[in-house]
DNA sequence: ACCCTAATGTAGCCCATGCTACATTCGATG
DNA sequence: CATCGAATGTAGCATGGGCTACATTAGGGT
């Protein structure tokens, strides 16, 4: 599958990066979370991303399913060296994304706010771009 | 309800610009195929996706009962007024994004596969800064 | 030690968004 | 005008991602 630059596959990637876009807000707060309090606990998650904490929970379980984390009942969440490698990538990604936005002159709070939903859809290539942009401005 | 700045607010608003954001690529996907062959057809709608028609189908119910289109059946899909409204809205939006980041030195190809996610998550504040961003450089 | 509260887990529901398989209808062409 | 292929529609299934309601467990304070 060379890249075809047809529309259908344009969309194609829109909806996989859609389907991943959870995972990683995930992946991205449980590495917060560790890292601030020294543990991830399912309740915090869900305050932290305003959900229930039975929807935390089975996104927990697919982010299990996917070799990101692992948990064992009545304990915190703790990612796995993948989920760790992902978490990383992605957090290094968002903060890149917001401080484009800024840069361009997008209120800050436009900026983190968009940012969350925006940062799902940046391939690398963009990223890249992006990276020269920021190094390249006055 | 003002704004809150709470990650949880802007968890809240990507959800909800994620569970709109098909709705917005098919209204424009409509205006598109009338624009350019007088009529959008399921399955022409269905090709240019990359679903299958069962899946547009069902999306074109979802529009209907939105109030964002008509069809009767083995007829064509049409867009109401505020489904022509919205077709209007984001395709000015999807431009802008697309002319952004290849102002900023994405990629053309990446610009267009990228941004066909990214536009969904771009807020009024957001373009207005997109808008000025275009207008005031060299 | 006990008990109460908060955290965790489970069950069961809903809707969106995808699919395959099959049924129906339209319309172009012989 | 009959037929056949393409378009449309329907049924049924799966998964993701949200919810409420209820059950269970852990652990800190008395
Ligand atoms: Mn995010
Ligand atoms: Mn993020
Ligand atoms: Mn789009
Ligand atoms: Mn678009």
């Amino acid at each position: 599958m060379p890249e075809e630059p047809t529309q259908a596959h344009r969309f194609d990637l829109a909806r996989k990066a859609r389907s991943t876009s959870l995972l990683e807000d995930y992946v991205e707060l449980i590495a917060d979370l560790a890292a601030a309090t020294g543990e991830a606990r399912a309740t915090d998650i869900a305050k932290r991303l305003g959900v229930t904490h039975p929807t935390a929970i089975k996104a927990i379980g697919r982010l299990k399913a996917a070799g990101l984390a692992t948990s064992r009942p009545y304990r915190g969440v703790f990612l796995t060296d993948a989920g760790l490698e992902l978490a990383k990538k992605t957090k290094a990604r968002h903060r890149l994304v917001v401080d484009v936005l800024i840069a361009i002159g997008v209120p800050t709070e436009s900026a983190e706010a968009d940012g969350e939903g925006i940062e799902h859809h940046v391939s690398e290539a963009t990223l890249r771009a992006f990276a020269r942009f920021m190094r390249n401005r006055a």
